[in-house]
DNA sequence: AAATATGATATATATAAGATATAACACATA
DNA sequence: TATGTGTTATATCTTATATATATCATATTT
C-alpha cells in the first residue's frame, strides 16, 4: 500500500500516517492479518523518523486498529469492542461536519447521498 | 449565547472558540445578523489574550460564517457560496469520519440514523 | 472637538507540540 | 551469536499556540 508523506501541509506526519492507514483498512487494502512495514523500515522509506512512525503506530494501536508484536511486527486486527460504542465515537466525530453542513444550508438528505457515494467508492 | 473553554484539553483554544461559534450557529442560538462581543470584551470574559479570539474570528470570517466591520464589530453572517462547492468541503470533512465508520463495521443505515438524529437535535 | 471602542497589525516572550537524532533495553528469530 | 522487533529514554531543534504590550485608522459616542 502506497503512503505519501505531504512535508507542506499544517497536519502533523503521525496524524497524516495514521489517517493513511485508517483509509487503506476502509479500502481493503488492507485487511485483519496484514503486516505493516516495521517502524524502523517505514520510517526509512517515506524520509522520516522513527518516533514519528512509531508515534502514529501507538495511536492505531489505541484505537484499535493493529496489534503490536516483537514477533510478527505491526499487524492489522480491527477491534469492535461494541457497536454501540463504536457509533457513540462516530457521532462524537461527525458532530462538527453536521453542524458546518447545517451552517451552510445542506440538507440531511444531501449528507446521506454523499455517505452512501462514500460507502460506494471508497 | 454561552462558551466555555476547557484549558486542559488538548485542543487549541482559538479552535474551542471557532466550534463552539459555529455549533452556535448550526444550533440558531446565533443568527445572521447578531453581533458577537468584540474582541477585547470576549478575551476578558473567557480570561483568554484578544489575540486567541481575534484568531477565532478570522478563521470564521475566512470560513464565510461571519463579517468583521469596525462599526459594528463581529456580525454572523453566513455566506454559501455554491451548494456544489460546500458539499465538497464537506465531502473533504466527512472523508475520515467513514473511513472510521467502515473500518469498525458501522453500515451506511446506521450513518444515516445518526445524521438524521443530529439534524433533528441540534 | 475630544474621548472611547472597534478591528487590524506589529513585536517580543514563554510554553507546548511536533519532529529529529542517538542510544539502550528485552525479546524473538535466523 | 547476530540481527531485527517494539519500547523507552534523553536531548535538541523547529513550529504552533498563547500571552503581553503597543500602535494605527476609523467609527462612534460624549
Amino acid at each position: 500500500m502506497l503512503i505519501e508523506i505531504d512535508f507542506n501541509s499544517p497536519q502533523a506526519i503521525y496524524i497524516q500516517l495514521r489517517n493513511q492507514i485508517v483509509m487503506g483498512i476502509a479500502q481493503e487494502q488492507l485487511r485483519d492479518g496484514d503486516s505493516l512495514p516495521s517502524v524502523r523500515s517505514l520510517a526509512s522509506t517515506l524520509g522520516v523518523n522513527m518516533h514519528t512512525v512509531n508515534k502514529a503506530y501507538a495511536m492505531l494501536r489505541s484505537e484499535g486498529y493493529l496489534i503490536l508484536d516483537r514477533r510478527k511486527g505491526a499487524v492489522i486486527q480491527v477491534e469492535i469492542e461494541n457497536k454501540d460504542a463504536e457509533i457513540e465515537k462516530i457521532n462524537h466525530n461527525l458532530r462538527m461536519v453536521v453542524a458546518q453542513a447545517i451552517c451552510k444550508g445542506i440538507s440531511k438528505e444531501d449528507m446521506h447521498a454523499v455517505i452512501d457515494d462514500m460507502y460506494e467508492h471508497f
